[in-house]
RNA sequence: GGGCGAAUAGCUCAGUUGGUUAGAGCGCUACUCUUACAAAGUAGAUGUCGGGGGUUCGAGUCCCUCUUCGCCCA
């Protein structure tokens, strides 16, 4: 099927504009990425970490996304049953709290005014309009997803999975309530976990109170003195405490701080030492009252609180430290987190000051309704009016921040519902440990394990709309009998007999009641009977957990299920490995009793050239669609592979390019928060994601890209043009009969390197080694391929008798490239394997088998081992040497590219049948004629030498010498072999190496530092002639 | 404070179990629009392998330590 002499019209460039999002309709078309379940073949399975619809994505997740599509593509074209399963996650606190900012901005409205169910609604528009913008930012970047089978956590078959496992958890007795600290974010008024909590450092204050003790003995001190950051608290402080030995605290810290002493490095000597001064003046001064204020305690002596008249006791707890501050410290169990745990040791009441917007509630007295901000300044006020008030210092304090909403965290003690991680944790430490599933790289198992090992239980609850609304129905009653009946009458209905519903009391009198499924009969009638469904939605990874299990349809079992499960592979980022990972498996493990995938792959983080994550609140984030819009999505594919080593996170500088003059300004942290930035080059404005002006919105936005893709870009263009250069010489193909036996020494080295990259990215790949797979594929296409085999091919082509064969080789080793080359550029292969297609459909070598329609769907190669042969390998070396050895002398002499060169070889014979026959190459890729070869030939009178391994080539210069130059490069060269003599030499006099080092090492040194010296006399003679022209 | 990781050319990164002269791409310099490709070709210059100790015949590689940076946890 030769399309004889029709000229060829194939561009120069791959428009991967046009030919994109036509490729990936023809796939979508002819079902490419479908996978149906098929007992015959190998399943092999990824679920999609569900981008959350808050927004666009980013290039992590366009990192993150392209490392899975290769997967997928290399499986698939393994003949495996590919299933990429695409989807979203609803992200509850993140996309309610953005929908609710907005509605704050634009319409001044809060939740509370629109009401729940418009809300919802609100935010289902925006999860449309996001969900759309993402699903097609992936399909942009060529991700062969499954699309027949997208799902969001929050659809119905994900709501179906959540509820059923929430009623199973909550009938084994794993779900339950209780009052807890969390931490509360006033401006969302939800509890947040704290994976959603960052903590910053702040200029703060440290206030010293003054407590009246009240009755104090003779004798004893008639104040307390207490220290605080959040002086507002004391408002609920219901007890001090005081360390109950300080004098055994101070002397173990001073101990502990001398032994530091003792092993630190001089420069820190000083500081320590002073601290210990410190401590030791504090066992003088403090002691003696700390000592007393420890007696008081255990004598039950009380404290009136200030401001609220709160008579509160002395108790001794080691949580107060005598080393810091005032040695006592005030205890406000429901606002903070080591004062909890000091109350609960000590059976202290728990005293809640703050309503849920933040402000003081009536326990606050006459602060009541002000927000703690307010009530801070206040209450520093009033104590200072009663002569309270110590001191105040200033003083850095580590803030808690809520990562939602950026407003600070207030502790907060609240009903919160809990999953019980005992034993679930248990399980996926086990299936780490076991091996069940392998984590890669290995390090990053430590980490997983130790974050179960805590077995810290799960608080599910969010005080929020957005999400999967806990479904239980809750009462409480009088008495607990009264609670127990109601159980007792729940417990005998038909519906909880069948195993629907579920029951269980929590102390001292409340009834909880779960429903397994949707039902709103049995809703009903549970409400009948008094009981509210609960208000709180679930934390957002309790759907994501299931991912892997309720996209194919569990709890139905269903044929997908059976078939995909457990997936194969999950690919994510490092920072979700416990919020995620850890939960899937254990989440897995309990509703299906199989772990969720075989392995995790955790790839690095794409940084800016900062070393800083992107994002786009920082105003470094990169969109994906600029570099595809810019370099195309296979660049952007494969540059991202090409970044993806083992240890190294990705760092990448970013630019802006100018919309006006197309040129790339560097993004500096002063320009990227910037709404409007200016061009250094064409001076005009453009805009930035931040503008926000009229004026500066109707300014053209510039692109933030980054150069790192241009490696990439340049290498599609490589491909594409090698191919070019492929179909523009495939007239007259034909599958002519291969000689294996007289192969010519440049077609058995292309494939044998050929051979051996096919079986290095298969490697690779299968290992997650990205990088090595690109690279490989990169040097081979541009170095064996282009640069050698092309280049030979030339004057092979115009050869009647070996023009075939040539073809035939070309055409397999482009084929077999555009295989190995596809899951990391999908569409520019695929281009050309359609172009290919118009040329030939039979270019194996081994076979007489079309090739198949679509690239995506043709066979993985696997390399022929008996085609790897290291021997010619190594033999082309010396080609390779030869030609460099050339090349630089007509560099070094300025020879005219055209000119052309003589040269003799003296060579053993081995060379001479070697290269000889190469001759042909030479001429054409180093414009030079071999005249003589061989043990014994004769050399040119005027003439440039190089030695390479074996041989002594002899470039003849009398037409070009010049002199000047040749002395200097041979200078050089002498200068450059002494000091490796030297080195060689010193190192062979040295008798510790010669009596130690292995005998191979020492030969191989010796034999080096021959081939050396005969090089040094070489050069040494060439100058002597050189210098005598002169 | 604990854990993990990183530091190699101006930039971004490779560098197997220690063993000849530490590599690639970009950028830079010079020369070429040579009939696949100037997004290309050919040649060239560029490194106290973060600092300091140690082990070894031999250290970019192993050990200790310090410095800086990133991430996670408390």
């Amino acid at each position: 099927m030769s399309n004889s002499s029709q000229p060829i019209e194939i561009p120069n460039r791959f428009d991967f504009v046009g030919a994109s999002d036509r490729i990936y309709l023809d796939w979508i078309e002819a079902g490419c990425f479908d996978a149906d379940v098929d007992p015959s073949k190998k399943p092999f399975t990824i679920v999609i970490p569900p981008p959350n619809v808050t927004g666009a994505l980013h290039l992590g997740h366009a990192l993150n996304n392209t490392l899975q599509d290769i997967q997928i593509r290399m499986h698939r074209m393994m003949g495996e049953v590919a299933l990429w399963m695409p989807g979203t996650d609803h992200a509850g606190i993140a996309t309610q709290a953005v929908v609710e900012k907005r509605l704050k901005e634009l319409e001044n409205k809060t939740r509370h005014d629109l009401g729940r169910d418009a809300l919802i609604q609100r935010i289902w528009d925006w999860k449309e309009q996001y969900e759309g913008r993402i699903l097609s930012q992936l399909k942009r970047l060529g991700c062969s997803c499954d699309w027949r089978r997208t799902r969001f956590t929050l659809d119905p078959m994900c709501a179906r999975a959540v509820r059923r496992t929430f009623y199973d958890l909550f009938s084994k007795g794993l779900i339950y309530r209780g009052k807890r600290l969390v931490n509360w974010d006033t401006y969302l008024q939800t509890a947040v976990s704290d994976d959603e909590v960052t903590t910053e450092t702040v200029e703060g204050n440290f206030w010293h109170f003054r407590y009246p003790v009240i009755d104090p003995k003779p004798g004893e001190p008639k104040f307390v003195v207490v220290a605080t950051t959040r002086p507002e608290t004391m408002l609920g402080d219901t007890a001090v405490a005081v360390h109950p030995d300080p004098a055994g605290a101070l002397a173990k810290s001073i101990a502990l701080a001398e032994q530091k002493l003792a092993e630190a490095p001089a420069k820190d000597k000083e500081l320590i030492a002073s601290q210990i001064d410190l401590l030791k003046q504090r066992q003088e001064q403090l002691l003696p009252s700390l000592e007393k204020l420890a007696a008081m305690a255990r004598d039950g002596r009380k404290i009136r609180l200030p401001l609220i008249d709160r008579e509160i006791p002395l108790v001794v707890d080691t949580w107060a430290k005598p080393d810091l501050g005032s040695g006592c410290v005030k205890i406000t169990p429901a606002h903070d987190p080591n004062d909890y745990e000091v109350a609960q040791r000590c059976g202290l009441p728990m005293i809640n000051i703050m309503n849920t917007d933040g402000t003081i509630n009536s326990n606050g007295g006459r602060f009541q309704g002000l927000t703690m901000g307010k009530a801070r300044q206040q209450v520093v006020q009033a104590i200072e009016e009663l002569g309270l008030l110590e001191q105040t210092e200033d003083r850095q304090i580590e803030l808690k921040h809520s990562d939602r909403s950026k407003t600070p965290i207030e502790p907060y003690l609240a009903d919160q519902w809990f999953v019980a991680m005992a034993e679930l944790a248990q399980s996926a430490i086990d299936a780490v440990e076991s091996g069940k599933v392998k984590i890669y790289p290995e390090r990053y198992g430590q980490g997983y394990v130790d974050w179960l090992s805590e077995k810290r239980d799960w608080p599910v609850g969010r005080q929020l709309w957005w999400g999967h609304q806990i479904p239980i129905w809750t009462r409480g009653y009088e008495t607990v009998q009264e609670a127990k009946d109601a159980k007792a009458k729940i417990l005998a209905m038909p519906e909880a007999l069948a195993g629907q519903m579920s029951a269980s009391i929590e102390e001292p009198a409340v009834l909880h009641v779960c429903i397994e499924d949707e039902n709103p009969g049995l809703e009903l009638k549970v409400q009948s009977l008094g009981l509210v469904r609960q208000e709180d939605v679930l934390d957002t990874w309790f759907s994501s957990a299931l991912w892997p299990h309720s996209t194919l349809g569990w709890p139905e079992k269903t044929a997908e299920l059976d078939y995909f499960y457990p997936t194969s592979t999950l690919i994510t980022s490092r920072d979700i490995i416990t919020l995620w990972v850890a939960r899937m498996v254990l989440m897995g493990l309990n509703n299906v009793g199989e772990v969720p995938f075989r392995e995790v792959y955790i790839h690095p983080k794409i940084l800016d050239g900062f070393g800083e994550t992107m994002s786009k609140s920082k105003g470094n984030g990169v969109d994906p669609i600029d570099v595809i819009d810019k370099f195309g999505a296979d660049a952007l594919r494969f540059g991202l592979a090409w970044l993806t080593t083992e240890t190294q996170d990705v760092r990448m500088p970013v630019q802006y390019e100018c919309p006006h003059c197309q040129s790339l300004i560097n993004q500096t942290k002063e320009n990227r928060i910037k709404h409007r930035v200016v061009c250094d080059k064409c001076k005009k404005p453009f805009s930035t994601q931040w503008a926000e002006s009229a004026e500066d919105k109707a300014l053209p936005k510039a692109p933030v890209v980054s150069e790192r893709f241009e490696v990439a870009r340049n290498f599609v263009n490589k491909l594409w043009n090698a191919s070019r250069f492929v179909m523009m010489n495939l007239e007259g193909y034909n599958q002519v009969e291969i000689d294996w036996s007289n192969l010519p020494l440049e077609d058995q080295w292309i494939l044998s390197r050929l051979m051996t990259t096919t079986e290095i990215i298969d490697r690779e790949l299968r290992r997650f080694g990205y990088a090595e797979a690109a690279r490989a594929a990169y040097d081979f296409a541009w170095d064996d391929f282009c640069s050698f085999y092309v280049e030979m091919a030339k004057p092979r082509m115009q050869d009647p008798v070996a023009r075939p064969m040539v073809q035939r080789v070309l055409a397999y080793c482009l084929d077999q490239m555009l295989r190995i080359l596809h899951p990391m550029m999908p569409f520019v292969t695929e281009a050309i394997w359609q172009e290919l297609a118009k040329f030939t459909l039979h270019r194996d070598l081994y076979s007489n088998q079309q090739s198949s329609k679509w690239l995506i769907q043709a066979a993985w190669p696997v390399a022929r081992k008996e085609l790897i042969r290291q021997d010619v390998e190594s033999q082309f070396k010396h080609f390779v040497a030869l030609i460099g050895a050339i090349r630089e002398i007509r560099s070094r002499q300025n020879i005219a590219p055209k000119q052309r060169v003589q040269f003799s070889v003296r060579c053993e014979d081995r060379f001479e049948r070697l290269l000889r026959p190469m001759g042909t190459f030479l001429e054409s890729m180093a414009g030079a004629d071999g005249i003589a070869w061989g043990p014994s030939i004769g050399i040119p009178e005027v003439h440039a030498h190089v030695t390479i391994e074996g041989m002594d080539v002899y470039v003849d210069l009398s037409q070009f010498l010049d002199v000047g130059a040749e002395i200097l490069r041979n200078e050089k060269q002498l200068e450059n072999l002494q000091k490796l003599i030297t080195g060689k030499e010193s190192r062979l006099s040295n008798q510790a190496f010669v009596g130690k080092a292995p005998a191979e090492i020492i030969d191989k040194e010796r034999q080096a530092l021959a081939d050396l010296v005969a090089q040094r006399q070489g050069v040494e003679q060439a100058l002597v002639k050189l210098r005598a022209m002169k």
